[in-house]
RNA sequence: GGAGAGAUGGCAGAGUGGUUGAAUGCGACGGUCUCGAAAACCGUUUCACCCGCAAGGGUGACGGGGGUUCGAAUCCCCCUCUCUCCGCCA
């Protein structure tokens, strides 16, 4: 969420950064307008609960000094009381109505891109920052997609889990399953020695929790909801991860907060019919092992710095060719000011596929969340900044080992690296 | 699912209609003392919003929302959550 006194302050500022993201009209002038109206009103309202309260405290003062309780001189603050009740009644639920109104807006608003993002307008116009791992290209001519290798090495059902559920579910079986298992214990394993604390949060996460870091209430059609309760599957661990400090002021000595998680991820992929229908792709269900970082605001650029290298760890752990793509404002996430995304070599369609999305959200979520903190000494608090990156999403990590390892009599080495978690070196 | 109990400041824990933003204790912070520390003593110690250049002033908040009242942490209603017992269950 944005800050309404930010847009108050500096209108013109904030419209210019939105309007790096799109051409969709962010109209500020309507919270403007609703913003000074709902001013004036507290201005007003809180006058006359100020003679409200004297009122009520000359009452209890002159009942104890003596005043007859039903004599004409309370009864008379008695009804400029009631008088006051009814102006009171009449202003609160407008005041209250423009409150919420303000806040849908608000919370309708993406964040601001930060100033260092490069300025574009789709995926395009993206910037790629570095390549890593050329030597590891695979030389070999034919490269199966990872769907027909996997399907020869029979460590995946398609076929079966569509039965049981839907399009874009899979079952991995047998090596499959192993493979997924070792791959989420090697990460985590990785990422706890990076420092950061594993957490397995709950994969049922209610409204509040969506709301906090921005995938409600503008983009509800994106995840599963359980209809009989306020409960939704999660998106993506930074959700329950993040929201933990949700309505919390932490001591400033308490941050950074790093936290890792394993979870599987549930997507609707609403409006990408189609799109990368075959393999492990783009899948309802996917595993992915989170990172999320709570810090202090000075440090949040280094801090999103040294996300992505924890992230691209593991690909050059695995030997996985990847490239760094910084993303351009149109391209940009709603809660992110700037975003890096690591991007995985596949063989079989000769591209480079997101594996990691590494964004800084500043204070963002932490607005909407209420996630603040508080310096010894310091009046008042802080909103914190929030991170968060996949390091890395399981099953496109999968793919890329089946096409990247894959030999030419159709086996797939497996990564050194995991040859111990996976307790074989080939498939 | 059934029955009951509860939700107060960083924590513990008073408060059942009138200067209660909230006693007391602990903790934390500052000071005195000390070579230093402990102890003791003194003091401080929530957050948000609004008005104001400022000094300052005001409002709101005792799980959340409504109601009664001139006045609510205190009374009434609804919701949420927590705990205990029973049932069920990985």
């Amino acid at each position: 969420m944005l800050d309404i006194k930010l847009i108050r302050e500096n209108p013109e500022k904030v419209q210019e950064l939105l309007n790096r993201r799109s051409e969709e009209d962010y109209a500020l002038q309507p919270i403007l307008e609703l913003d000074s109206k709902q001013r004036e009103l507290e201005t007003s309202r809180s006058q006359l609960s100020a003679r409200s309260n004297e009122i009520g405290k000359s009452i209890g003062q002159k009942i104890r000094s003596g005043s007859d309780p039903k004599g004409a001189e309370i009864g008379a603050l008695k009804a400029e009381g009631n008088e006051i009740k009814s102006k009171l009644s009449e202003l609160e639920p407008q005041e209250k109505e423009l409150k919420a109104q303000i806040d849908n807006l608000l919370l309708q608003l993406p964040n601001l891109p930060d100033e260092s993002t490069p300025i574009g307008k789709d995926e395009r116009e993206n910037v790629e920052l570095r390549r890593w791992g050329d030597e590891y290209l695979p030389q070999n001519g034919k490269i199966l997609p990872h769907w027909d290798i996997g399907e020869k090495l029979g460590i995946f059902e398609f076929g079966r889990a569509v039965k049981v559920a839907q399009s874009r579910f899979v079952s991995l079986v047998g090596a499959g399953a192993a493979l997924e298992r070792a791959l989420i214990n090697f990460m985590l394993d990785r990422q706890i020695a990076a420092g950061y604390l594993e957490v397995m949060p709950p994969i049922l996460i209610n409204s509040n929790s969506l709301t906090g870091t921005g995938q409600l209430p503008k983009f509800a059609e994106e995840s599963f909801k359980c209809q009989d309760d306020d409960l939704w599957l999660i998106p993506t661990a930074e959700v329950p991860v993040t929201n933990f400090y949700r309505e919390e002021i932490l001591d400033a000595s308490l941050l950074p907060i790093y936290h890792c998680a394993y979870t599987p991820c549930f997507r609707r992929e609403a409006g990408s019919y189609g799109k990368d229908t075959r393999g492990l792709i783009r899948l309802h269900q996917f595993n992915k092992v989170e990172l999320v970082k709570i810090v202090h605001p000075d440090t949040s650029e280094a801090e999103h710095q040294s996300l992505v290298q924890n992230a691209e760890e593991i690909l050059q752990a695995l030997k996985l060719p990847y490239r760094i793509i910084e993303l351009c404002t149109g391209d940009l996430g709603f809660g992110a000011a700037k975003c890096y995304d690591i991007e995985v070599w596949l063989p079989s369609s000769e591209t480079y596929r997101e594996i990691s999305s590494c964004s800084n959200c500043k204070d963002f979520q932490a607005r909407r969340a209420d996630i603040r903190f508080k310096e010894a000494g310091k009046k008042g608090t802080q909103y914190v900044h929030t991170l968060n990156g996949s390091g890395l999403a399981v099953g496109r990590t999968m793919a890329a080992i089946l096409e990247n390892y894959q030999q030419p009599d159709g086996t797939v080495k497996i990564p050194e690296a995991l040859q111990p978690y996976l307790k074989r070196e080939i498939l």
